[in-house]
DNA sequence: GATCAGTTTGCAGGTATTTGCAGGCTTTTT
DNA sequence: AAAAAGCCTGCAAATACCTGCAAACTGATC
């Protein structure tokens, strides 16, 4: 028998802690355990940065990055700039069924025309604005003011928005913020664009509602926006509700799923509407 | 009867251990046992490497590979790059939609128990956050200041209880609004209790976040309030990030969903913390 | 003790994966 | 607009893996 001498490889990592003490690892992270880990941090803190697994994990931040990739194929977190945010956090709404969804599209379409880069936007809540949020373009930048929550959390999905809520008592009809104080902040905005889902609508009672806190929501918007536009599927044309909002002069462009030129919008356009 | 020489061939393996001294093994291991040696290094460690297996088996890596190979068929380990993994770590990884959901109930539980008739609570954001809406007793009769869309979605479900939407601009990452507008808005409350989703505490740090504008969003709550109470999982005691939001002190009652009386714990309760 | 089929093991080679890095590009921040 | 941070592509080294194959072992039988 001969004697041999062992020739072995360490494959460690060194780390100077705050003590000035030099912690060896012998170890290294397999693949998998490190996605473990990954998934896991991102889990407990709902957003983790690449640099700071890199550093942890002592593996090069393109390491992170690829294992984030392959993560976030597998659905598992969500990849952002500079790291990842946990999954389990993005809600979207159920899709409920909503009335009239195809002609709500179709107004959506148009009301989305409207908006250009870097407009300030004012928004009521209902659902044809909901649908207003999913229509618009991806690359559209533009700042979005609301009362409603479910429409903020449409425009969230959408990364060149930003976002401002107009915060005070919430309803619980309307699912909107109302208020004075919300009153005074949207006052506040001078905004370019005003939609408003409308409830009802006719020549000669304008613009109604059935809701008091709404009804001041919506004038406060119309009151200070550069150009409103009322948002309203045919149906609810030549229909009203208890509570007026404003005169139809007052509005300056109404959309609905129709043409422009069919018969039962022209009284709107006597009365200087653009109609859309 | 004639005397023999036998000529025996010793298998054995040669070891240098940390003192320098040369162990013999004068055995190998039969397949079987290998297997078993294996799969009990797996159980133990949670992890190994084919390479440290190799050297400690002294067998080649190709055959640690079959055995791994033969363990995972059975289902007894799982086969990695590298090496392998023990079954239960893997398991843990079933996704649920929230992370450590029962025990964000039941810290949801104990919170829930502070809250009474007529208080103003003020509440951050985060999946704990969200499970205690879910567990408000149906009667309870309160006013809930959140910047949490999804807290606020959940509030909406309780009939008696009054939403104050705090508003300002909406942070993608967070999923609550932020700003100065919000911390003033904040800072008029004057709340009995305010709860924290809380990403990371640890007694020499405090409590520490990973976003800048979430933590002044923190930082006004905490300074307005008669109460503050710290909610956060056990796995995040102990741990901190890297911006600063207060110190321990600060933090009159912290949740866990442990008992109060835990190991984990205790330091926080010398700290003058009212442990739950 | 010898033989023999069947299994196990190590090795040689060729292949696939994983990882870190450089260079150029894009996004974000200042 | 410049600077910084993050990202992507391609590449090379290291490592791990797979496929045969031959040597060695097992244990069963003659």
């Amino acid at each position: 028998m001969k004697c041999q001498f062992l020739l072995v490889r360490l494959r460690f990592s060194a780390d100077i802690n705050s003590n000035n003490q030099c912690l060896f690892r012998f170890f290294i992270m397999l693949k998998k355990e490190r996605q473990t880990y990954i998934l896991h941090q991102v889990n407990l803190h709902n957003r983790v940065l690449s640099a700071d697994l890199s550093q942890e994990i002592k593996v090069s931040e393109d390491t992170i990055r690829r294992d984030l990739a392959e993560l976030a194929d597998q659905g598992r977190l969500i990849k952002v700039h500079g790291g990842a945010l946990s999954q389990g956090y993005h809600l979207s709404l159920n899709a409920q069924q909503v009335y009239a969804l195809q002609e709500k599209q179709i107004i959506a379409q148009k009301a989305a025309s409207l908006i250009q880069d870097g407009m300030f936007v004012l928004t009521t809540g209902g659902t044809t604005i909901i649908e207003l949020a999913r229509a618009l373009p991806a690359n559209l930048k533009a700042t979005f003011f609301t009362v409603s929550l479910t429409a903020a959390i449409e425009y969230m999905h959408h990364p060149n928005i930003e976002i401002i809520l107009i915060g005070d008592k919430l309803s619980k009809n309307a699912q909107i913020t109302v208020g004075g104080e919300a009153q005074a902040k949207i006052k506040q905005v001078k905004a370019d664009l005003c939609f408003l889902g409308t409830n009802a609508i006719d020549t000669t009672h304008g613009l109604t509602e059935n809701d008091w806190e709404v009804m001041q929501i919506k004038k406060a918007m119309i009151s200070t926006a550069q150009h409103v536009v009322a948002l309203t599927i045919a149906e609810k044309v030549n229909t009203s509700q208890r509570i007026r909002v404003c005169d139809i002069q007052e509005i300056n462009t109404l959309i609905t799923e129709l043409s422009p030129e069919d018969q039962l919008l022209s009284a709107y356009k006597k009365a200087g509407l653009n109609v859309m």
